[in-house]
RNA sequence: GCCGGAGUGGCGGAAUCGGCAGACGCAGGGGACUUAAAAUCCCCCGGGAGGCAACUCCUGUACGGGUUCAAGUCCCGUCUCCGGCACCA
């Protein structure tokens, strides 16, 4: 019998499929389409064991779905613009480009050892021009519809490398490239108006049927929309307005202070020529200067100034102290608030510390709260007082009736805010698309014409680390003024690659078109997406930007698609066990043995102390490269155990044992075909009538299969079922007197079942067993309903709740039969005897019950 | 604090609609083959009690209650762990 030489059948297999286009072929006699995505990975040139649990859950899907006759879509490519490429250049010195390519060419190699089934003819790459030009035409079209638009904001600046960060690149209130500070600097910046769609991307939550609660919670705390009113207060001296969003309506007249943000711009000129100018100015500059992370900090205790100034509550005439204090944010809201210290804790804790009075307008349903006894704020249900002609209003029912009075009076009206931002895509970087558009000292901002699309990257650049290298390119930078012809200036900036990944999947389904970005009738053939997988690390950004481009896509005209992926799988990570050496040094899972019940290091013995079980990541170093395990055991046992090992979703924790056990499977099952195979050759063609225990098993097998992947995708429980078939099946297959028909029935079904997970064994025992065709195009088996039930069935009886006998009976057996016969048992006996039945219960097919006094 | 998810053998996990808890695998134990080892194959494997034995009984799905002939599964309450958000007015 041949070894299972894994190495030289996958090799073999791979090149089988890449030379005959058996995964880019248009097929025959579809049924219907069937989009499988994975999350395309960013060029990093190497593959880790999360990208191996990603690809390999897709690929288990697609293969199924092609086989089930779907028009399949498939498609992989890379995420390949963005700051790792240009990080290396300043290291390394060379370009970006350079570093890019090669990584995705690497990473290919390493996807293509793993046996995925991509249709490569649809491959893309961001940082290539074809691409990034679509990203540049679609800005027009954004900026045309005043969807992108240019304003100055608030942005996290390193003055040292003179560029803006992103708030997790901030760290503790430093660079964390140069340790440098991070100051708050209003910059201009270009925006995506995703906050025109809140609404939209908030509602459409609730059709998204198909994904994790916990991703659609996320988005929606994220958006976070809430009811509330606006109140217009006035400067009591000057009779500005001072207006202000509330939720809490119903506590208006317990206002007893107001608060501005430090970055208000109307509190310094507020406190100007009172007496609280120095301390004010002091105050904006020391809030300003500080981290947004550090400001807004759990623990930090809340600090504020008087603006020596009041403003007018509109309701009841109240003069109020207005300040302005830490924990006010300008983003959200108008950026002031009223304070209402007896009904909010933070409002609360101010007003204590710097001794402003408080005034309770809910009291607990017929309670009177005082003033004096309190040691919080009072934030439940209850019933207003103290609020003119609103007192003994529930005060849920006073949040609606006060608004509306508001509104009546023209001091305030009912609204809605959320916490969601416009999307600030500038980015000062080279290695990202460049915004396609000029700045003309006469004619303002102009659009690059279409026809000069795409903005490329200039090649006489420097990269220094210092600042944005697009500016160090004098060729590039100066131009002329597409409108008026005059001297004009480049804009330099790029943009977010998050723009990139939010419509890659469109242009999957039309890669090689280059009239537009996509064409109408792919997108209607394939879009939308059915199935997504990828981590949960995107739960928000990547799956909230890409819900965005959808929409803003249709209310272009380009696609009649609202929402990109019905079915959305967040896998789970990929841990394994940490090790350290008596030194405290971190070890590699290939430096360690595991022997006499104990753990060791490799190379001198000494002991080892085992760690918890943590993400794979490289600063514990414990990883597992899954070079190495293709090469020690294979991609068909790598994918096998990382299917079997846990559901998608759950975390998957990688042991050595593990696999050795998927390895061994897929041995049986090459040995098991193998002596298969070997008998038939002497005695084929077979013929005759199938073994009736093996006919029921693969019906119902076949049955379990197709929707442990097809419905559930739970894949682990899909293979558990091939190994118990495996089981029976060597067991039928090495008895005397195995019939030859039975056999090849049995092992060609299996091969059938077993491709999705393992598809090079599967591919090759095929051949072996006499078939020149590739098993990954042909049709998935179908089951019968009536073979996948058992003729005899074994039913317990119970008696009280408790199993006391067991009763073999043919399938729909009469009833009253059935439960004579359970009567008759003995144990069944012993524990009714000398008692009173009161009640039988038979489950057809499932439980006898018996329930005695 | 708020929101979401989960707690089942030594371990990963299964039980899909309320119907035999622990499928399948890993680890462990025993045996076969072998000069020996590896590989392979077979058997056992939640806890406790009784029996020579086939077997029988009790107990068990985080904890406390409840519904039901029957609960890992449904309801109420509690605890723990994981993930996310967090001064959002």
């Amino acid at each position: 019998m041949k070894d299972y030489d894994f190495s030289q059948i996958e090799n073999k297999w791979q090149k089988a499929w890449e030379d005959d286009k058996t995964f880019s072929r248009e097929l025959p006699d579809r049924r219907g389409k069937y989009y499988v995505l994975e999350m395309f990975p960013y060029p990093s040139g190497k593959l880790h064991m999360g990208h191996v649990r990603n690809y390999s859950i897709g690929d288990a899907l697609a293969r199924f779905k092609r086989m089930n006759g779907f028009d399949l879509m498939y498609p992989m490519g890379y995420d390949a613009l963005g700051l790792p490429a240009e990080n290396a250049a300043i290291k390394h010195q060379t370009h970006p480009r350079e570093w890019t390519e090669s990584c995705i060419a690497t990473m290919m190699d390493q996807q293509k050892a793993l046996g995925l089934s991509y249709d490569w003819s649809r491959f893309l790459a961001t940082c290539r021009p074809d691409y990034y030009r679509w990203n540049q035409w679609f800005f027009l079209k954004l900026l045309e519809k005043g969807q992108a638009y240019r304003r100055e904001a608030p942005i996290n600046w390193c003055g040292d490398c003179g560029t803006v960060l992103a708030n997790e690149q901030v760290i503790d209130g430093c660079c964390w490239r140069c340790d440098g500070p991070v100051v708050q600097k209003n910059l201009e910046q270009w925006f995506l108006r995703i906050t025109d769609y809140a609404e939209e991307l908030l509602a459409d939550i609730d059709t998204l049927t198909g994904w994790p609660e916990s991703v659609k919670t996320m988005q929606r705390n994220w958006i976070g929309k809430s009811h509330g009113a606006m109140v217009n207060f006035r400067d009591r001296d000057t009779g500005a307005p001072i207006p202000i969003f509330t939720t809490r309506p119903d506590t208006l007249y317990g206002v007893r202070f107001m608060v501005y943000a430090p970055e208000h711009p109307d509190v310094l000129k507020m406190a100007q020529g009172t007496d609280r100018e120095q301390e004010v100015r002091a105050f904006v500059d020391k809030a300003m200067n500080q981290d947004k992370y550090q400001r807004a900090a759990d623990d930090k205790e809340k600090e504020g100034v008087f603006l020596g100034r009041y403003a007018v509550n509109p309701l009841n005439g109240d003069e109020v102290p207005i300040y302005t204090a830490n924990f006010v944010l300008m983003e959200y809201g108008t950026g002031i608030i009223m304070a209402v210290p007896a009904h909010d804790q933070r409002d609360f804790e101010f007003a204590k510390k710097y001794g402003i009075g408080i005034k309770v307008v809910i009291s607990p349903p017929g309670e009177q709260l005082k003033e004096s006894d309190m040691d919080r704020a009072f934030v439940e249900r209850g019933t207003l007082v103290s609020s003119g002609p609103f007192d003994g209003m529930d005060n849920e029912e006073a949040k609606e009736k006060i608004a509306l009075y508001l509104e009546e009076q023209g001091i305030g009206s009912r609204t809605v805010q959320y916490k969601l931002r416009d999307w600030l895509i500038s980015r000062q970087r080279y290695w990202g698309t460049i915004i396609p558009v000029i700045y003309c000292a006469k004619c303002g901002i102009v659009p690059v014409p279409e026809d000069q699309l795409p903005v490329t990257f200039p090649d006489d650049v420097k990269f220094t680390g210092q600042g944005n290298p697009l500016l160090s390119s004098e060729s590039f930078v100066k131009t002329e003024c597409p409108s008026c012809g005059g001297p004009a200036r480049r804009e330099t900036d790029t943009m977010d690659t998050f723009i990139d990944s939010s419509w890659y999947y469109f242009r999957y389904c039309s890669a090689d078109y280059d009239k537009g970005m996509f064409r109408r009738e792919d997108i209607d053939r394939y879009m939308p997406v059915d199935q997504y997988i990828g981590g949960i690390e995107h739960a928000i950004l990547h799956l909230l930007y890409s819900r965005y481009f959808t929409k803003a896509l249709r209310d272009c005209g380009l696609t009649s698609v609202s929402e990109p992926f019905t079915n959305l799988l967040c896998q789970g990570m990929v841990t394994h066990e940490t090790y350290k050496d008596a030194t405290g040094n971190w070890l590699y899972p290939a430096e360690i043995v595991k022997k006499d019940g104990g753990v060791f290091k490799l190379d001198d013995d000494s002991p080892v102390s085992v760690g918890r079980v943590e993400k794979m990541s490289k600063s514990k170093n414990n990883v597992v490269d899954p070079g190495n395990i293709i090469g020690e055991y294979g991609a068909d046992t790598a994918r096998m155990f990382i299917l079997f090992a846990s559901p998608p979703e759950k975390q998957l924790e990688w042991t050595d044992a593990g696999a050795q056990g998927a390895h061994r499977f897929l041995k049986r099952v090459w040995n098991t075909v193998q002596s298969v195979a070997e008998k038939l050759q002497d005695t084929n063609p077979a013929s005759g009538e199938i073994d009736g225990g093996i006919l029921r098993l693969t019906h119902k097998t076949v049955k379990r299969v197709t929707a442990d992947i097809g419905e559930r995708m739970n894949f682990n429980t899909a293979i558990a079922a091939l190994m118990e078939w495996l089981n029976a099946f060597t067991a039928y297959a090495g008895a005397d007197g195995a019939d030859p028909a039975t056999l090849r029935y049995g092992a060609e079904t299996f091969l059938h079942l077993l491709l999705p997970f393992a598809p090079h064994i599967a591919e090759e025992l095929w051949r072996d067993l006499g078939h020149d065709d590739m098993l990954s195009l042909r049709p998935w088996p179908a089951f019968d309903p009536a073979l996948t039930l058992d003729e005899e069935i074994e039913i317990p009886v119970q008696v009280n709740g408790k199993i006391r006998g067991k009763l073999t009976v043919p399938r729909d057996a009469p009833q009253d039969g059935v439960l004579a016969q359970a009567l008759e048992i003995d144990n069944v006996r012993a524990h009714t005897d000398g008692k009173t039945i009161i009640k039988k219960i038979l489950v057809p097919n499932k439980i006898v019950t018996i329930v005695v006094k």
